[in-house]
DNA sequence: CACCGTCAAGTCGCA
DNA sequence: TGCGACTTGACGGTG
């Protein structure tokens, strides 16, 4: 069982999602900002190694228009020896990646131009995994697409489109059920025509139900649709975002939710994708929590969060202080910080917290930072007072600061 | 450097 | 028939 993130790592400054401006588009540019998110891609399967996650899902935004028009640069070719060695990286550290399509490409849409597009959409992720040399575990997932007010038209227009993908394609495509259109007995259904595995989307289903059927009833029947050369059962998983739209994934993984879900599919041993929006934070807590670590870890990321703590709530941050230094273990740690991150915003927390991280440059800096910070402070625009903080911390490279969390939310 | 409009894609509901 | 909402991080022009 692995549990990984998708596309982004908030834990590293690397990015895989540089791009370009479709007017701005030239060979040079292109050449430039791929060779740059591959460099990325690696160091950031490296930090995925260093922390134990095995499980990535790699950003479509890689090769900037990879199934544009207007790109008809051959990217594999002349990458032929970063992209082999990428995925050499990949297969001597068992790790499985996979890529998802955005809900653009739509493979069963009435107008013939938006199949031409979605195809080779498609094969470019094709294209992308094939030029890595995975194996077909590593896996492109897609929607089945519109309803056009005919779902079973609409489900028999997907498989007639899946047959004029290339071999390679039909070998890596995967299925997923939606939050609005296709339920998960309709995509298993598309399924059994044309013997493709299915990708479980836990919030998904409860935004879209199929009738009366348990999870663990269903899950039987998704992971009969996975081989073994297909590898391991794949999931998502997302909270619901409190407070927003159906079917919005949540800011973060509530880590009590997260294990009960992961004790009750256990038995599949499956794969498993956090779709949330602070990615790698969720995936390196549910790994702590679900396969353990050790207590250096914990501490080391407790510095990382500390502040983010303290600014929701003062309390909550000598609560986990205390959790970390009596050892209560990852899941105690864990459960309270989602319980603090749950909570609103404390405007007498966020000014205090911005007191204790100003308290790095009291010595270092200028007068005039000193009273553009307080006087920021005094006005009342915290947020201004805080990346005015940040800007202190890249100056002064305060890395302990920087490495933080703390930052993250501006 | 902060700020904010723009980009890129397809579907669907609504006028 | 056409338009806005939906989505989302990054680009790029402005101040």
């Amino acid at each position: 069982m692995r549990i990984g993130y998708a596309c982004i790592a908030l834990g590293t400054k690397h990015s895989t999602n540089r791009r370009l401006l479709l007017k701005h588009f030239s060979e040079e540019k292109f050449i430039d900002t791929l060779a740059l998110n591959l460099k990325d891609l690696i160091e950031i399967l490296k930090y995925n190694v260093k922390n134990n996650v095995r499980l990535f899902r790699i950003s479509s935004d890689i090769v900037p228009f990879g199934s544009h028009d207007i790109n008809d640069v051959p990217w594999a070719k002349i990458f032929q020896q970063e992209l082999n060695e990428i995925g050499q990286y990949i297969k001597a550290n068992d790790l499985r990646v996979s890529m998802h399509p955005g809900q653009y490409t739509v493979l069963n849409s009435p107008k013939e131009d938006v199949v031409i597009n979605a195809i080779r959409d498609v094969e470019y992720h094709t294209a992308f995994l094939d030029a890595l040399e995975v194996d077909y575990t590593s896996k492109i997932v897609l929607h089945i697409g519109g309803v056009y007010g005919n779902k079973k038209e609409a489900m028999e227009n997907f498989i007639r489109n899946f047959h004029r993908l290339s071999a390679s394609a039909k070998k890596r495509l995967i299925i997923e059920n939606d939050e609005r259109s296709f339920n998960i007995q309709e995509v298993l259904s598309v399924s059994n025509a044309i013997h493709i595995p299915v990708v479980f989307d836990i919030l998904h289903h409860q935004c879209n139900p199929s009738m009366s059927e348990e999870v663990l009833e269903i899950l039987k029947e998704v992971n009969a649709t996975w081989s073994s050369l297909d590898g391991a059962m794949k999931l998502h998983y997302s909270d619901a975002a409190a407070g927003k739209k159906l079917g919005a994934h949540s800011d973060f993984v509530i880590t009590n939710n997260f294990k009960e879900f992961y004790e009750d599919v256990a038995v599949y041993r499956p794969d498993i994708m956090l779709e949330v929006k602070d990615k790698d934070l969720s995936a390196l807590k549910c790994i702590h929590v679900m396969e353990g670590t050790d207590k250096k870890i914990l501490q080391q990321q407790w510095a990382k969060y500390k502040y983010v703590v303290m600014e929701k709530s003062y309390r909550h941050y000598k609560e986990c202080s205390s959790i970390i230094r009596t050892e209560k273990g990852p899941l105690a740690f864990y459960s309270r910080i989602d319980e603090a991150l749950s909570l609103p915003e404390d405007q007498g927390s966020y000014g205090n917290t911005l007191e204790h991280a100003w308290s790095y440059f009291k010595h270092k800096a200028t007068l005039k930072e000193k009273s553009s910070f307080f006087n920021f402070k005094k006005s009342g625009d915290l947020i201004k007072a805080k990346k005015f903080l940040r800007r202190l911390a890249k100056k002064y490279k305060e890395e302990y600061l920087l490495n933080s969390y703390y930052f993250l939310n501006l």
